[in-house]
DNA sequence: CTGTTAGCGCTTTCAT
DNA sequence: ATGAAAGCGCTAACAG
């Protein structure tokens, strides 16, 4: 490649003056008269010169440069974030490194490192798979500014943003509950995910909260995907005394258990009903349109990015801030099936369902 | 952030050597005393140093840094792209940076510019908005690699990998006029973009191959989202005389096709038979699985990435390379409806039409 | 083989 | 208000 780049020296020799002046105009420091500043800017027109950031960056220190670490920018889920944060930080000037783990612990550790060793402002961890405590010391080590998106960490004098997925996964399972479901499975995401745990406790905390037994023959561990999902429906259907709907940790999930039902012949919701998490583009379009519990992905992404703004401009540790999802009810859950329910269950819980059934019309 | 970091000269110290020593330790340089290089080593691990890549990157004039700029990261089939072109580069030691360009050109200009000023080796343009000269000529002076990714740009010295879209489509349309459809109905995306165009094209030449006299009522032009899709199928089938089977330019819209006839009580594929184009994840796992155009995303992305690491180590412009595109036949089409497709129509074209289906028997 | 030296392009005292 | 000079951390001649 050709590209003599101009440089500063080159713009204070086309305009008469000294690199430190130019430095000082391309920096908007004040103290420069007018005339010559007017002069430079026009060399610097003229010559079409923009600033050398890596030289600029290795004075100074640092480069107005975030990084962006997430497990899989594939998913929507993440690129979606992904933006977010671009899109707020961008008007700022900064620019942004991108990097997947697959989401492998030591993949984190290493490109946490790499991206220190280019002198990055701060970095975003999405859905860490890192202990918060070793987050922190790495980052003070390395003199990087992190800040957590969409994973709960308290009290570690860590900047995060994550989604209160307890009280969601309540909500969503209270939706079926109040609709007559008694036998309700759970596809939770892989549970070493602290999000993951944290849904599948809303589902316990909503069952225990209304009586009903858990059954752990109806909980599952799956991936995330929907292959995990439509292989975890194939099991969790092929055993006897199937539950009557079905809750998934996220909507990826929720259309395998979808489609498996659909190859199976089996109506959802009349027969089954399924709830997803996300919201993914594809959700309301789905057949039936999907209920799901909507995360603010959006916002998630540009809270952090705030944070990140505040926390490198003020040195201080923003607070935490907790986001709130919320319940999309849409086709793919009904009441449950008349006498569905029970008459194939535990006997000994027949009185209670029909108590509940009817406190729910 | 307090952070000292470590640096070549404190190894130097620490091993008791000097800084250019260290460097060649660092650089694998095989003309150090073995030795040496191992004390060297072990004032690295001890001190736990890394080298400072910007200051690298200063005297080198270049980082080993590329930047990748996509219309939209949200969108699937750009993040996909961008998941292989990073896991295709980051095995040599490579870093990206990401951009979005919301699809406007300006944006494009702006980012390439921002992106030279950071040195960095080359540039990934993914379904750029820019005229191919003009990113020859700016990358030409920018002195930066460009690979353009999923756009058709030929005779202009530039490496670009993309899909025969043309080719794809006669054989999507051909699926179609197969299966005894004569009115098909088809949706491009922003015809700006030329593999919108060559997709329609497609369309048109399969026709008149096949003696069908083109519509323009037919063919709509939306932007290639779910909603876009939705509305243009909600005008489609308001008209009289609607299509009896239609083909999207990319699989968003067909779901809002789908999504609209399911809404309308159309059953897919008896009554309308739809093709999408990308073969995105959820594809498979609608109802109807959607027949569609599989790009190959995922190659797409590798291809590119390959290519630039050639460009990068010769410096010379690699050739093109055209991805072939695969029809996945699912269940979202079927033969016309008896009787349907013509009995509607100009009875003009009953004739050819019966001739056809025969043909196609 | 190894150390010394001279910058890469920019910002930032420090004089003037 | 402006210029001269030092130096950010590293690499790459150039000596030895």
């Amino acid at each position: 490649m050709a590209g003599k780049r101009v440089t500063i020296k080159m713009i204070a020799q086309e305009a008469g003056v000294s690199p430190a002046t130019v430095s000082r105009v391309v920096n908007n420091k004040r103290n420069v008269r007018p005339e010559l500043a007017e002069r430079v800017r026009e060399a610097i027109r003229k010559l079409d010169y923009h600033a050398n950031e890596v030289a600029r960056g290795l004075v100074r220190g640092t480069v107005d440069t975030f990084g962006v670490v997430v497990p899989d920018i594939s998913n929507t889920f993440f690129s979606r974030i992904c933006k977010a944060i671009q899109n707020t930080v961008m008007p700022t000037g900064a620019a942004v490194f991108l990097h997947n783990t697959d989401g492998i612990l030591n993949r984190e550790r290493q490109i946490i490192k790499e991206l220190a060793s280019k002198l990055i402002t701060g970095i975003f961890l999405v859905a860490p798979r890192m202990p918060a405590t070793e987050i922190r010391t790495l980052a003070d080590e390395l003199g990087v500014y992190p800040v957590v998106v969409d994973a709960r960490v308290e009290n570690c004098r860590l900047a995060a943003v994550w989604v209160d997925n307890v009280t969601a996964f309540i909500e969503a399972s209270e939706h079926l509950i109040s609709k007559g479901h008694k036998r309700i499975g759970f596809i939770a995401g892989p549970l070493a995910v602290a999000n993951s745990k944290d849904r599948l406790d809303g589902y316990r905390i909503a069952l225990r909260n209304h009586g009903i037994k858990e059954d752990t023959s109806l909980i599952y561990e799956s991936d995330f995907t929907i292959a995990g999902g439509y292989k975890t429906a194939k099991e969790m259907f092929r055993k006897r005394n199937p539950p009557t709907a079905v809750l998934c940790s996220n909507d990826l999930m929720a259309v395998g258990v979808l489609s498996y039902l659909h190859k199976q012949g089996v109506e959802v919701p009349s027969e089954i009903s399924v709830v997803g998490c996300d919201d993914i583009d594809v959700a309301s379009s789905l057949s039936p349109p999907l209920t799901t519990v909507s995360q603010p992905i959006y916002e998630l992404g540009v809270t952090a990015a705030q944070m990140m703004l505040q926390y490198t401009s003020t040195n201080e540790v923003p607070p935490n801030s907790i986001l709130h999802a919320k319940l999309i009810i849409r086709n793919s859950t009904s009441n449950v099936q008349e006498g569905k329910s029970e008459s194939e269950t535990h006997p000994a819980e027949q009185l209670s369902h029909n108590v509940q059934k009817r406190d729910n019309r």
